[in-house]
DNA sequence: TAGAAATGTTTAG
DNA sequence: TAAACCTTTCTAT
């Protein structure tokens, strides 16, 4: 499920397993097999996300390049973990097609499925960085960087909203929910975004992504448009994957078209600013 | 058991 | 704009 949300998560809960610690890493499907003997038997000394992208700083020996493992999810990707103990002192047995595998005194985790997972040198690092625009989950992050973007083009406000230049982390489920909360029309062009809407969205996206770290998933809903009790699937969108289904608000038909090579899903009533 | 879909990006045309 | 790529999971037959 990796939207930005999800890649700052793993970043801190790898960062309370791993960091400091000797890991030993491997590459039981061998698609990593030469970058996991980089990483075996070194400390992870930090790791952080920026937009979908997740980066683990290793420690080097003198004279030598700090390695840096780089992954990115992708559409399917997906990291699975667990604690050792007394009890249970081995990580599973592998199956499937295991990536990578980061293994230390007291637990494991397992990448699969990844579009990216290779060893970068701070150059790339830079490189990468230069061409991602701010990402809400960044404590300095400037919103204003991305509207300068948004300000001058022609395109869809939809379409803006996913492209990684002009704004890092974003994905189809916050991109659809944040022009519902925001009554926008997803065609509308990034030029006739008015600069305090902008701001508007932009202080949502830091609050809902903050939010959707802790909670570990995407929840938009506000209270008061959605049943008493549990938050579940079916309660925490009011566009995404509704097509067909009622508008929590006014009821007419929630549309979906495809805009960008993903699926947009919007509200034809609701959404007309 | 086969096929489609999924919260994404890159490359080719 | 379309196709390719990585893998799992859910649905339909």
């Amino acid at each position: 499920m990796p939207e930005g949300h999800t890649l700052h998560r793993l970043a801190r809960d790898q960062q309370e397993m791993f960091g400091g610690s000797v890991v030993h890493a491997s590459s039981p499907q061998g698609r990593f097999t030469v970058g996991a003997s980089v990483l075996d038997g070194r400390v992870l000394e930090r790791a952080e996300a920026y937009g979908k992208h997740l980066f683990h700083h290793y420690s080097a020996d003198d004279f030598e390049q700090a390695p840096i493992l780089h992954v990115h999810l992708g559409l399917y990707g997906k990291f699975s973990t667990g604690a050792l103990t007394p009890e249970r002192p081995e990580p599973p047995e592998p199956r499937g097609a295991l990536r990578l595998r980061l293994v230390n005194d007291t637990a494991w985790t397992d990448l699969r499925g990844a579009t990216a997972c290779e060893l970068y040198t701070p150059e790339d690092v830079d490189l990468l960085l230069a061409r991602l625009g701010p990402d809400p989950l960044q404590p300095r992050a400037k919103g204003e960087r991305a509207y300068a973007r948004i300000a001058r083009s022609r395109s869809p406000i939809a379409t803006l909203l996913m492209d990684q230049s002009v704004l890092a982390g974003v994905g189809n489920v916050y991109r659809a929910e944040l022009l519902y909360r925001h009554l926008l029309d997803p065609f509308r062009p990034g030029r006739d975004v008015p600069a305090e809407v902008w701001q508007a969205m932009w202080g949502d996206l830091v609050t809902l992504m903050r939010a959707g770290v802790k909670a570990g998933r995407i929840v938009t809903t506000r209270a008061e448009d959605r049943p008493r009790g549990r938050v579940t699937r079916a309660t925490s969108h009011y566009v995404y994957q509704r097509t067909g289904l009622p508008c929590r608000v006014c009821g007419a038909a929630i549309r979906t078209e495809v805009l960008a090579a993903r699926n947009l899903f919007w509200c034809p009533t609701c959404q007309r600013t």
